[in-house]
DNA sequence: ACTTAAACTGGC
DNA sequence: CCAGTTTAAGTT
């Protein structure tokens, strides 16, 4: 047997969690057995602590150090199996990233700590809502004197009718008073409650899954026939029934004594119709692996996978580092989302992770979209993945058809009929005729409506008519939004808040205008154009509670909404036949942004939602306003014409090249000095620039540095330079070395200004 | 990241 | 001159 030669010591590579390019190297003592598994925790001594670290495999005695013994091994079965241990190799090569803490992301925190504390439920008292007045009408008669209590029901209304009464107290700005006087007038009851209730575990379930049609039996035919590790891209359109092909791939898969799966969706709260419907189809098979788990359950949910007594993992991101043995198949639904790339250290995509544990495992991939990423497709393109199609809406649906309004057009008119002096309508500027027609007709026929407006908060910003002076956040360089519930400004960035001023802080005149609506605006207007409707707005502002999302979009599903009105969170995944309408306020919100996906994007969410409407019998329309219709995102959008988008996306990537025809690396500079970070990232872009000229590296250009289009957030400077290259392999090794290598932050100036590095390989934005 | 040791600062 | 504070170095 290797190394149990008395003369060798026994030693392993050890992984620990912190940010070194590096493990390292500890003997086995004589009292422990040997060899030590691959992906076993164990306990080492570190700087004079106890740790947990990650075995990778018998290791070598470097010269000249006194190597420690580890104190035990912590597994008997290792935490991690070799495909994801692999896995976990790939993402510390691709994305420069440090091995130990791309180790740590894939398991529980629990398992990583010394000590195990052992978590108590906590109970906190709630406020629920227990009056329902759901039409603008009714609440006015309720709360005409009681202002306070209007912004209580308001908030409390928007977050799904339940909210901690601490935390409402907080956003009201309003002592506990108000709402006892509520619960006397039996508006609303305070009650004492589980914090951490998992609404996942028991929803009601769903009916059967139907039966396949044509063009989905023979998706599953094809992928059921997939060798392993081969990846396919299905290719269908809203409403086309991809879930139904996973449910039935899985239900295949499963039938294999020992096979296990895994499902990728991009928000588990988003998309709890999806959740549902695996549940249903599974049972107690499923594991939801959500964000809201504490840590006790996350490992609860961790141990029944890799004990196997689940063996599908249904989660977002992370769910793909799932302990199971012998995965069949990877599903990644709605691949194109953005929120599949992690933020932080290891910058990984799931996507592009998935297919690598899955030909580590041997098992199939199921990349699902509507709208593909331009690096999907063209994977399918060079023959690297099976282009499915799936043509049709189930059941027979079209889609629906979208008509566009040229709010430009709109604006003219609405100038010309009005007196030189009269005051400016908003409605018009931002709810057009056609769109109101639209609603109301709705509303008679008691349909529901969807309306999409990417940005929340009331007004975008602060304007001073007489100066111009905007009002900015003092920590980020973007503009305060509106809020006007409670009525704040707000940085999106940094959520910095500062109180509404009345006075220009510039010239000091009274002419402060809102510019640029929000979700919140748009919601008043319609509330006041039809006071009896129904209104639920679903933002960030309205989904801080753990499940409002969900209880927001049941109570859609119940029909006890009119209008839903949100940011993009609603264009995902909804499927509600009673939506016959869905209004896009403003097209054009992502569309200028300063970003090669900027087309990309939108294209892609005007299709998501534009797929919400007429998926039931009654059919569907959608209107869309914009002031750019010859945006090739939105002319694209108005036929349901992926192709014809595509074709035309990836011709503009060519020139200048972008993905998916380089790989991209950004490089971001940041420190809380302006001209430091300015610096640092030139003296960083020079020695990139010297090291390909010493090394005679053809084939990568450098782009920048410059200023990140945010140039700041929450006080740090920020200052970016991108490496492109067409080969992958090249850009591995440059990411690498100048994640671990670049001369930033050095100098004893550049330390107090603590100027950092990051390299963002494949970023998914370039804010 | 975090800890420890070495190198500085300032009050006397 | 020494305590307290900043900075540099190293983790097996």
């Amino acid at each position: 047997m290797p190394g149990t030669d008395s003369d060798t010591p026994r030693c392993i590579e050890v992984a620990l969690a912190v940010p070194l390019f590096r493990t390292f190297t500890y003997t086995v003592p004589a009292g422990i057995a040997w060899p030590v598994a691959v992906g076993s925790r164990v306990l080492v001594p570190f700087r004079n602590r106890a740790e947990i670290g990650i075995c990778l495999g018998p290791g070598t005695a470097p010269e000249g150090v006194r190597l420690k013994p580890i104190v035990s091994v912590v597994d008997s079965e290792p935490s991690l199996p070799g495909p994801l241990i692999d896995t976990a190799q790939w993402i510390a090569d691709w994305y420069a990233a440090p091995i130990g803490l791309t180790l740590r992301g894939m398991l529980p925190t629990l398992l990583l700590q010394t000590k195990t504390p052992t978590p108590r439920a906590k109970t906190q008292r709630v406020v629920r809502v227990v009056q329902e007045l759901p039409s603008l009408l009714q609440r006015e008669q309720t709360f005409a004197r009681a202002r306070q209590q209007r912004v209580v029901y308001d908030l409390l209304e928007a977050q799904g009718g339940v909210a901690p009464v601490d935390a409402l107290l907080v956003q009201a700005n309003c002592t506990a008073g108000v709402i006892v006087a509520m619960v006397k007038r039996g508006i609303v009851e305070v009650k004492q409650e589980v914090v951490e209730r998992d609404p996942f575990a028991n929803r009601a379930g769903v009916a059967p899954p139907p039966e396949p049609s044509a063009s989905q039996r023979a998706a599953i035919a094809a992928i059921l026939a997939g060798d392993p590790g081969q990846v396919f891209l299905l290719h269908g359109i809203t409403g086309s029934g991809k879930t139904l092909v996973y449910i039935e791939v899985l239900r295949a898969v499963l039938q294999q004594p020992g096979r296990t799966a895994i499902v990728l969706v991009p928000e588990i709260a988003l998309t709890s119709q999806t959740v549902d419907r695996f549940r249903g189809a599974f049972g107690d098979s499923v594991a939801v692996l959500h964000s809201a788990l504490s840590d006790g359950e996350r490992l609860d949910a961790w141990q029944s996978l890799r004990r196997g007594e689940r063996r599908i993992a249904v989660g977002a991101r992370s769910a793909l580092f799932a302990p199971l043995e012998r995965v069949g198949v990877v599903i990644v639904d709605e691949e194109h989302e953005g929120s599949y790339k992690q933020a932080e250290t290891p910058r990984y995509h799931a996507r592009e992770a998935a297919i690598v544990r899955a030909r580590a495992e041997g098992a199939l991939v199921v990349l699902g979209s509507a709208t593909p990423s331009l690096e999907s497709w063209e994977r399918a393109n060079r023959g690297q993945a099976t282009r499915l199609t799936l043509p049709d809406r189930a059941g027979g649906a079209s889609l629906p058809p979208v008509q566009l309004v040229d709010m430009r057009a709109v604006t003219k008119i609405e100038r010309a009929g009005r007196a030189p002096h009269a005051p400016y309508d908003p409605m018009l500027g931002v709810l057009s005729p056609a769109l109101l027609k639209a609603i109301e007709s709705r509303m008679v026929r008691g349909e529901q409506t969807l309306l999409l407006l990417n940005r929340r908060g009331y007004a975008a910003y602060l304007q001073c008519h007489a100066c111009g002076d905007v009002q900015v956040c003092p920590h980020c360089s973007i503009s305060l939004t509106y809020h006007r519930v409670p009525e704040a400004l707000i940085c999106h960035y940094c959520q910095y808040q500062a109180v509404v001023p009345t006075h220009c802080a510039h010239c000091g005149t009274e002419s402060i205008r809102r510019r640029g609506m929000g979700t919140q605006q748009v919601e008043r207007l319609v509330a006041e154009r039809f006071p009896e409707a129904r209104i639920a707005r679903m933002d960030v502002d309205t989904t801080s509670g753990k499940w409002a999302h969900t209880q927001i979009l049941d109570r859609v599903g119940r029909g006890e909404v009119d209008i839903l009105l949100g940011t993009q969170m609603i264009a995902k995944g909804l499927d509600f036949p009673n939506v016959t309408l869905v209004g896009v306020v403003d097209a054009d919100t992502g569309l200028n942004l300063p970003d090669f996906r900027a087309s990309e994007r939108t294209f892609q969410l005007l299709s998501q939602v534009a797929g919400r409407a007429g998926r039931g019998p009654k059919g569907g329309e959608v209107i869309v306003q914009t002031r750019m219709p010859d945006a090739h995102a939105v002319r694209h959008a108005l036929t349901h014409d992926y192709l014809g988008f595509v074709q035309e996306e990836l011709e503009a990537r060519q020139v200048p090249a972008y993905p998916p025809f380089v790989g991209i690396a950004n490089v971001v500079v940041s420190g809380t000095h302006q001209h430091l970070v300015a610096e640092a990232a030139i003296a960083a872009a020079v020695w990139v620039r010297a090291l390909l000229e010493r090394h005679a590296i053809a084939g990568v250009s450098i782009v920048g540095p410059a200023p990140c289009p945010i140039d700041r957030i929450k006080d740090r400077w920020r200052w970016h330079f991108l490496v492109k290259t067409a080969q992958p392999r090249l850009l591995t090794r440059l990411a690498r070395y100048v994640a671990e290598r670049a001369p930033v932050g050095t100098d004893a100036a550049h330390r107090t200004a603590d100027v950092r590095l990051v390299v963002d390989r494949d970023p998914v934005s370039l804010l």
